[in-house]
DNA sequence: GTGGTCTAGACCACG
DNA sequence: GTGGTCTAGACCACA
């Protein structure tokens, strides 16, 4: 994990640490931009680089090997597993997060932002995480 | 409101009921579905038809008006207020509302969506709220 | 929750207190001694009456609700589900308890226990567990 | 150690790998499958076999020396102790294995087990290990 | 006043 | 030296 993979969080957020670093690393993992294979630091030295206590990375870390990401083994790291997008899919969670979506887009629309906006926002998004 | 704008809302979701009610009216206020200018039923009735506390239709009617959908005197229930989209917008909102959509789009790539299928999905969002 | 249903845990036991408590709990709620529809006492209230921290206790309800015998929610106590035995039958988890029940009765042997005391023993355990 | 004393573990279980071959040798002994005087296999062969580290083969065999099962000394290997069943008795692991079974009977009624079932499995047990 | 979340710290299990 | 468990304490969400 180097620089073009490094992540900051915000302690003053009202998103829990943990969830920034899932959310941070999700990213890069279906980005591929962190390989299957490839190592991720160890709980405490990423703690410590961010500034948080090692359970907080260590939770963050657990959710990801359970939505088939990492395996994480006592005494042997986390690494990144080999496996090729589309995982498998879980269609009750999908629907689950096709909700928030909506929820989502009538947020931004709420705040303001035309639909225009949301959809170039969102082809950035896609076209980031297409390879 | 009538069968057209009716909401329901799961009582055993993780997901607590007065962000159920706020999520579902948002989406009918920025639909279209419910106009400015309607008046949103007393807090006591909708409490009652969704089965829940009545505090709980107040505090999502709150929220709604915080937003600048409502307005909520004391004695002459809820009206939705009359203004064109877009409405003010809130640049900072906005950037955290983008952060949300891109761990989203990263959950949901994870969960095994193709990005084909995000994109339509957000498709339908974007008309259902254009006209 | 009176004398009749009295918990007792150790604390310099080697099994950590919130699995004896849900242990504890689990017996009484399969022998019926706890019943359908009855509350549990507060997590707090019974953390100070066995002199742990409340987590603890919450820990063991959350437990108990995922095994599908309590109802827990936000402001609104632990209350024993309806429901009759046998519940809802989990073929893995059972194949996993009869390998324990498997190793177990090795140990018991290999303590030097007789292969009818074991056997008494589980007379005595599923009588008490019938009703 | 022929096919018929041939012991298979796990190694994505969340049970660790030694306590595996511990629980699966002792099954073996308690059982006469493998007879007193018998040799096991040299560690790092059983290590190769398993595909795990001969550490981990290593704590398994001095588990069950402790347990009065094996001869240990350096150099020849690992001896089955000559010694009839009912061994020395240990009335305080007796009496922890008692609280255990109570508990994994009431794990089984709970994860919907008739107790017909259970008297079966344990019968099955016992009858495997009498001879 | 109920249960729940998040983070912290001491200690353990495993390789 | 890796990750993991258990308990604690401050604070939050909900009714």
């Amino acid at each position: 994990m180097n620089r073009r993979t490094a992540i900051q969080i915000d302690l003053d957020s009202v998103v829990p640490a943990y969830r920034q670093i899932t959310d941070a690393l999700r990213v890069l993992l279906v980005r591929g931009t962190i390989a299957p294979g490839e190592k991720l630091p160890p709980v405490r030295r990423l703690a410590i680089q961010l500034g948080v206590h090692f359970n907080t990375v260590s939770e963050a870390y657990r959710q990801l090997a359970e939505e088939g990401w990492l395996d994480l083994r006592q005494g042997r790291g986390a690494t990144v597993i080999e496996r090729g997008l589309p995982l498998r899919s879980d269609p009750k969670k999908l629907c689950d997060l096709r909700t928030q979506l909506r929820n989502l887009v009538a947020q931004m629309r709420s705040a303001g932002a035309p639909a225009k906006w949301i959809a170039a926002e969102l082809w950035r998004l896609l076209e980031d995480v297409r390879p």
